[in-house]
DNA sequence: GCCATATGTGAACAATCACTCATATAAGCC
DNA sequence: GGCTTATATGAGTGATTGTTCACATATGGC
């Protein structure tokens, strides 16, 4: 543990795939990574999230509930209140860490718009011949 | 850089989230992740690609389009064929985190099922009073 | 027990997205 | 130029999934 990101690049197995595919699904939904990254590192009531999104009570609790079972937060009632928390911090440095990456391999969405995303053909017509 | 996660989790901000969005949603489709790690390290004709996966031509010509467009992979023509590769294998590390937190912190989609979500009210129920 | 507040649930609806079909373009060979 | 192989594209369709509506359940105070 604690590899610190410098062991060599390995291939992903496919069950190893298959559990990162719910995962990313999950956090693939604006209004769930903004809930989850809203929770911050405190616990917050439904409430709180609720003025803090705009969206309907009944959606964030919709979406609380999948990022509930998908084990990204943690539900805890204090009084009338249920309390929503992240698990684990440590998966902010992980997205951060993915943010990171795209800022730097993605030539943004602009440029990619004009470049990297041509028809194949023209763009890659002049590639190497061997 | 090379930050190497020891510093603290920060919160990621709004444009941040809606920069990962997309990317997300691109890496969360079974099919579009098993190509990419199918690719590993080095660059495969779409002919193995389609083998690979038992995808339809035209099915695996959509997702690399997804990928490409996406800034995941680059395309690069030899003769008949185009090659498809991984632009930067850090990805696949950091695909790596995260299954390794998932490990860690997920309980398993069984135990999950009977444990974390459950009804909320039940399962908070005997939760912190203050 | 009744009421107000806080939150969850199930069904219906709407939007998104993956997949397929038919067709197009590119490259190499005759 | 015509043929074959390799790959891409656009339109159409079906499956997933986010959102909303109506209602249910839980808590605390009266």
């Amino acid at each position: 543990m604690s590899d610190c990101s410098h062991m060599a690049a390995r291939v992903l197995e496919h069950d190893e795939q298959e559990q990162l595919v719910p995962a990313l699904k999950v956090l693939g939904e604006p209004n769930r990574l903004r809930i989850l990254c809203g929770l911050g590192l405190e616990c917050r009531p439904v409430t709180d999230i609720i003025h803090a999104t705009g969206l309907e009570q009944t959606n964030v609790s919709f979406h609380l509930r999948v990022l509930r079972e998908a084990g990204f937060v943690r539900a805890e009632r204090r009084g009338p209140f249920i309390y929503y928390c992240l698990v684990d911090s440590e998966l902010l440095r992980i997205l951060h860490a993915l943010k990171d990456w795209l800022n730097i391999r993605q030539p943004s969405v602009e440029r990619e718009v004009n470049q990297s995303s041509q028809p194949v053909e023209r763009k890659v017509a002049a590639g190497t011949r061997r």
